[in-house]
DNA sequence: CGGTTTTATGCTGAAAAAAGCATATTGTAG
DNA sequence: CTACAATATGCTTTTTTCAGCATAAAACCG
């Protein structure tokens, strides 16, 4: 399923869902990352401020790509993003 | 035309063909972005090592947004019967 | 060709993120 | 409720990125 992310609460949330899916711990996604717990957790919070390479790093881990699209105005909100 | 992004490279050739497409130079991308257009060079030709809010920054000034999408697993209906 | 714009590269110091560790908070079974 | 697992927060040190400036190397155009 395909997520916008256009903030880094949208990606957080998007690396969250994927991670929950394969039922992983965020230790375990970190160490298949090769981040640390702490770090994950501040991605998944949406906390600004990570490196392109560690959200590349979590990508692999879970299998997830990004892809660049021009903005269409059919912006389909994420339900995190209303509270 | 989405472009996937699974590398630096590959992030920084969608950067550039967006930019080319409206017709701007780094320094004017880099001004738009609040950047400054050395870091739009080292961005577009693809070294690694940049934060996730200089793309965002980048994202924003070229209208462009970041879909998050599963690599395998499940069945992508767009695009697999084309080749 | 020469001159101008654009893009790439190389420094330094300042700012920011990550590592590493400790610990608090929350969630979840039993 | 209790105990354990998972997640979030805080701190210091190390590592990395960015700004800022200079300049080299291309690309463009008369």
């Amino acid at each position: 399923m395909a997520h916008i992310a256009r903030s880094s609460r949208q990606l957080g949330a998007a690396i969250q869902r994927a991670r929950k899916q394969k039922g992983m711990s965020q230790t375990e996604l970190a160490g298949l990352a090769g981040l640390r717990q702490e770090l994950v957790s501040k991605i998944e919070t949406g906390q600004e401020g990570t490196r392109l390479s560690s959200i590349y790093a979590l990508f692999a881990a879970l299998d997830l790509e990004m892809v660049i699209d021009q903005r269409s105005g059919k912006s389909a909100p994420d339900i995190e993003d209303i509270f």
